[in-house]
DNA sequence: CTGTTAGCGCATTCAG
DNA sequence: CTGAATGCGCTAACAG
């Protein structure tokens, strides 16, 4: 039924090894038995079988891509990107040559999935493996998949994170290419300060992702540098960090969240002048409870994002943001999983955000 | 180096079928065996080798799900869902049972990578493939896609289709869930005219795309129903749709294509007074676009799209659009695809489209 | 440059 | 319920 590589080195009459080369390419052959083989191949119609080879190789041709929330741009243009550069150009045939199968894989944020995941991608010996976004920063968990990339990078598998910082004991990895979010939300948080506002809302990812944490430890390193952790006067030092926490609200990266934690915040703080949100599909969600208060932006109220995801310089006003180069980063994660590029020095490359100016914040009233 | 079922048979002191049953559970063991079997497996750390396996059992636990941009959440959204009903739970282990491996491929809406894709899940010997979204209609290609399924599913592949119309002589899948375009398309118009709109500029997709056709389709067809085709009194048929044909722009489903498409609109009929986008990201593109030109929504001009993303609603004003059920018609296509839920009756449902009618549309000026 | 020879690791007969 | 034997389809040494 199914014709198998013997099939096409019968109809090509050469030995099955023969084909296996020409099909593989990484090996010297006649052009004329190459042209007689290929001939046979499209004859038969052969499709080379995946699994034996794999087992006869031990290596297969799968990359996995694994993000948090494939819904969310964020992932989808890294993992977009970096398919770019890992599944080839095709031979527009459609017959698939020497190509890798790059496939997205989404954990959904959970940290059982993103393990259960990897173990899928071992067994399949893949080829390499891409990490994108934000980590758990969970003991057990981090634990958990440093040992299980080490396994990973035994078995010979490449690991690249991308936007996403290196484990703490982690030295399997091919690279890490990771996002200045301190440093960016630390400029967004004195771009505000500089245009005078002193009491600043901040609509936070969930707790235990790094990127939440790190976007939030420069947001607080502006303010503590602008002395604005201080309490009201005569207040000590731990009233001011619990001011701190009060003007902060948690919650999962999406707009319904957004929208939420916005209002308990105004209801918090309603002399707030200003709302930063851990991004900007959060951002969204802000600005629409702030109109909902009957408040204008930025007239009112301030209100800024992270990512500068495509659809965040129309909205109305346009988001003041920091630009992540997701696309870039994610094929750049490509190339280094492919090995068509070589890692950055150490291993690790911080990749700059870029402040975005825009319409949705100004000086506060008065 | 790597530890091979042998191994585990050899600790757990039995042989390398029965540890080979109760991984698979699909045959009667002993619940002692089992037992031994399990802890054996965790001590030793053992993967299954998924090439060897699936050689062996001539089938595989890869599941693919194509989509042609995965930066858009239109896929994002359907493709994440598949997978919720594709990957299993996963037992909080991270160990990995009999899960499958669901994976996204992003085609790029080219032909050829598609078929390149589906050659590669079909070497893999794929358990089942997901088509999400709008087809090519190139006769070409959709003759290579039909022998390329029919193969897949003579190799026992199961095929969905979602958001995508079947294929003429696409009898090989399982089922195929398409969405309400030409309905959603044609409500949509009907709802600009009875606001009293009568010149509308529509901004569509890729000529080729099944979706942009059937949008199309649906909105003229409103036309004409309303008389709206007619060109002006004392002209011909052809002149009324020539009309047509110069109040409608084609580019990418994306954002800037829809900017430019709308200036491009604006300078050939400035009398329009409504705008349709082929979709929502497009739509956003639009109303930059009106607005750089020194319009307001809707007061001047009115703007609608398609899809109903996460984000139209947070538009300002909030886009009129056609919500389609994107959440679960993917999570129904994955349940298609592993068999947990009985195809629809003659292979075929149809996903009603719903028009959700916004402040981004309103009665002409005057 | 090409053919021959062995497995790769597992699922599945078939016996017991 | 369990063990022994066979082969899935291919690649990778080795020889020529």
């Amino acid at each position: 039924m199914t014709v198998t590589l013997a099939d096409v080195a019968a109809r090509a009459r050469v030995s099955p090894a023969t084909v296996s080369r020409v099909l593989n390419g990484n090996y010297p052959v006649a052009a004329s038995t190459r042209e007689r083989v290929l001939r046979a191949v499209d004859d038969l119609d052969y499709v080379l079988n995946g699994p034996a080879s794999s087992l006869a190789a031990a290596t297969s041709d799968l990359v996995g891509i694994l993000v948090n929330d494939i819904a969310d741009p964020f992932f989808g243009i890294m993992a977009g990107a970096a398919q770019t550069q890992i599944g080839g150009p095709g031979d527009g045939s459609g017959r698939a040559g020497g190509e890798k199968l790059a496939v997205i894989c989404n954990t959904g944020g959970s940290p059982e999935r993103e393990l259960t995941y990897l173990t899928l991608l071992q067994r399949q010996r893949a080829a390499a493996v891409v990490l994108t976004g934000g980590a758990v920063e969970n003991p057990a968990h981090q634990a958990a998949m440093s040992a299980k990339l080490a396994k990973l990078a035994d078995a010979g598998t490449r690991i690249v994170f991308c936007g996403r910082p290196p484990l703490p004991e982690g030295d399997a990895l091919v690279a890490a290419l990771t996002f200045d979010n301190r440093g960016g939300g630390r400029r967004l948080a004195e771009h505000l300060v500089s245009l005078g506002h002193r009491r600043i809302g901040y609509v936070a990812g969930p707790p235990e992702r790094t990127t939440t944490r790190h976007r939030l430890e420069g947001h607080r390193e502006a303010l503590r540098a602008a002395g604005l952790d201080a309490a009201p006067a005569g207040a000590d030092r731990d009233r001011s960090s619990d001011d701190q926490e009060r003007l902060t609200v948690h919650g999962p990266y999406d707009r319904r969240s957004g929208y939420e934690a916005t209002l308990e915040l105004l209801r918090r703080a309603p002399d707030v002048t200003a709302i930063v949100a851990a991004n900007d599909t959060v951002a969204l969600g802000a600005c629409a409870a702030v109109r909902d208060q009957g408040m204008r932006i930025p007239q009112d109220i301030s209100v800024a994002g992270f990512d500068d995801l495509p659809f965040s310089v129309d909205a109305v006003p346009a988001l003041t943001t920091v630009r992540l180069p997701l696309f870039e980063a994610g094929a750049r994660a490509g190339r280094l999983a492919m090995g068509k590029e070589n890692p950055p020095p150490g291993g690790i490359a911080t990749i700059a955000a870029e402040l975005m100016i825009r319409g949705s914040t100004a000086a506060p009233r008065g």
